[in-house]
DNA sequence: TATTGTTATACTCTATAACTATA
DNA sequence: TATAGTTATAGAGTATAACAATA
């Protein structure tokens, strides 16, 4: 894939078209996961919200990981509170609001999961050797994106300091 | 990454943790790439438009490999017409119309690609062996989704009968 | 009758700005 | 003064349905 030796900013252009490759093979992706999420009753940002809280964690916390504004996760919680999947919870700092996946939400997180896994039809080309290499290179480029919850070893329960604000 | 002999279903958890990190991983990516494409005068829809332009293509085929409907590509064409990027260029069969680059689009495209591949922070976070692993593996999961053209050898210049249509 | 592109319209996702309550 | 969450609103992106021209 790589052209070698073709003069300047040759790599760049090859980059380009590998980050152009991302996007349309992650579009394909994007709507085996839409269908899988919808069939379980839930818009992809809900879910997509739903797949973060493994650990409760602060709204704006949520906003930074998902990568939207804060305004944007009042409408998500919301639409996850009505549905009873989680709990708005109120922080040490009276600010911060919690969000807590309650045990239906933890339920639907388990089964979207596997409903996203089994409708990932363009995953299901790539044998097991192939998914262990795909995870470990989208790991690497992620490595460093706003982690879901609370930074481990966060002073008080509500983290005050997450990583680089 | 795969988390094996863990009961059944496990491996479909495992495809579904491993879709929703290519979603994230992505986003992040379609973020560098937007960046890119703003600070060249393009909103991400034309300019994604114009990196799939290799060849002239009916308007309708654009429409497929672009994962939109074909009134959708109406504004875009419209839009990219606007920029004297795209000629429309009626068919042989006189329903069609193909986009064809102009020479200032050609130049745009290619400025573009480094420009994509400049503004790509996350792609920069592997090194050249890596890309080609992951370029590969993309593809195979590509591999399949409707091309940017015409497919090489269509009866006529408008391409009748496409992939699977 | 079926298909291409177009138009008009409406819906979903998401951001911006201003507000409140805490800190 | 700065920050968390909320509200109201506006914008981008995209689809749906009905239409004209052509096959």
């Amino acid at each position: 894939m790589t052209t070698t030796g073709q003069g300047p900013s040759t790599r760049d252009v090859d980059t380009g078209r590998l980050a152009v490759l991302l996007l349309r093979t992650s579009d394909a992706v994007r709507a085996d996961v839409a269908r899988a999420v919808e069939s379980a009753g839930l818009t992809l940002p809900l879910a997509r919200a739903v797949l973060q809280l493994d650990e409760p964690a602060p709204m704006r916390n949520l906003a930074d990981s998902l990568g939207c504004d804060r305004s944007y996760v009042t409408g998500v919680a919301d639409g996850l509170e009505e549905r009873g999947l989680v709990q708005r919870v109120t922080g040490q700092d009276r600010r911060v609001k919690l969000l807590r996946l309650t045990p239906a939400g933890r339920d639907l997180r388990d089964e979207l999961l596997r409903g996203i896994g089994a409708a990932s039809h363009l995953l299901e080309r790539l044998n097991d050797a192939e998914r262990d290499a795909l995870a470990t290179l989208l790991s690497s480029m992620a490595d460093g994106l706003l982690p879901s919850a609370c930074p481990i070893g966060s002073a008080d329960a509500d983290c005050p300091d997450a990583a680089g604000r």
